[in-house]
DNA sequence: CAACTTGTTCTAGTTGAACTAGAACTATAG
DNA sequence: CTATAGTTCTAGTTCAACTAGAACAAGTTG
């Protein structure tokens, strides 16, 4: 699994995380049961705090991708495999909008607005 | 036009005033050739800083949406016409997140990810 | 032309979310 | 029991977003 963390982005390092791990459960490089690591040591490694680590974490529990358990660590679930058609959904946008040369914060925001 | 700005929302006001003009410009509510509000009209009208609405129409002028001149004020371009694909792209995306009941941010987050 | 409109640029101050930091606590695994 | 690892709490820092006001420049209008 690979996690990219950009810490002069502007976008929070928690958020970023976070999609991360998520992109690697919906790609399938990280499958259920499988356990991510320790906050503590993934905020070492990563050289950011273990809140940071932590709020991600939480993200990601509240989306159904993890479970989250003292002692235990976080460990994935199934539900990633749900997103299939989602992606290739998402797929289809991102092709169009390249075609249209539009940026990210662009698309991301007429989806948002789709989405209310 | 109906331009919702929502001053308790933490997304920023200049990113919520450009995508309901943005929305509104796709929609068809306001063609190609008409005149938006001048700057400092929308932001008494509406309650916010002069500069905030400048930044969104900044923002859409840096999309080509608006063009944008001095003593004319901002002009909506075509450039929204081609935009119809995308929207259904868009519509889909949304669809298939509704149906798994995933909150805005995951799928914005999930699109960002993808758009990289 | 002159007057007016409207975006542009500059400086400066305020606010709040995000992040950092550290400690104490608690449920679970082994 | 002991170690692990998430939970909770308090507190301080930083930076983007927003506000505010003024001076300016390039258009439009009469």
């Amino acid at each position: 699994m690979l996690l990219r963390i950009d810490q002069s982005s502007t976008t929070p390092l928690f958020d970023q995380l976070a999609a991360s791990i998520r992109a690697a459960a919906i790609a399938g490089s990280v499958k259920a049961g499988e356990r991510l690591p320790a906050a503590r040591d993934l905020a070492e490694s990563l050289d950011i705090n273990v809140h940071t680590v932590l709020r991600a974490y939480q993200v990601l529990r509240d989306e159904g991708l993890v479970d989250l358990r003292r002692g235990r660590g976080a460990v994935v679930t199934d539900r990633a495999a749900r997103y299939s058609q989602l992606s290739a959904a998402i797929d289809a946008v991102v092709a169009e909008a390249r075609t249209l040369e539009l940026s990210p914060d662009t698309v991301a925001a007429l989806l948002r607005e789709a989405l209310r």
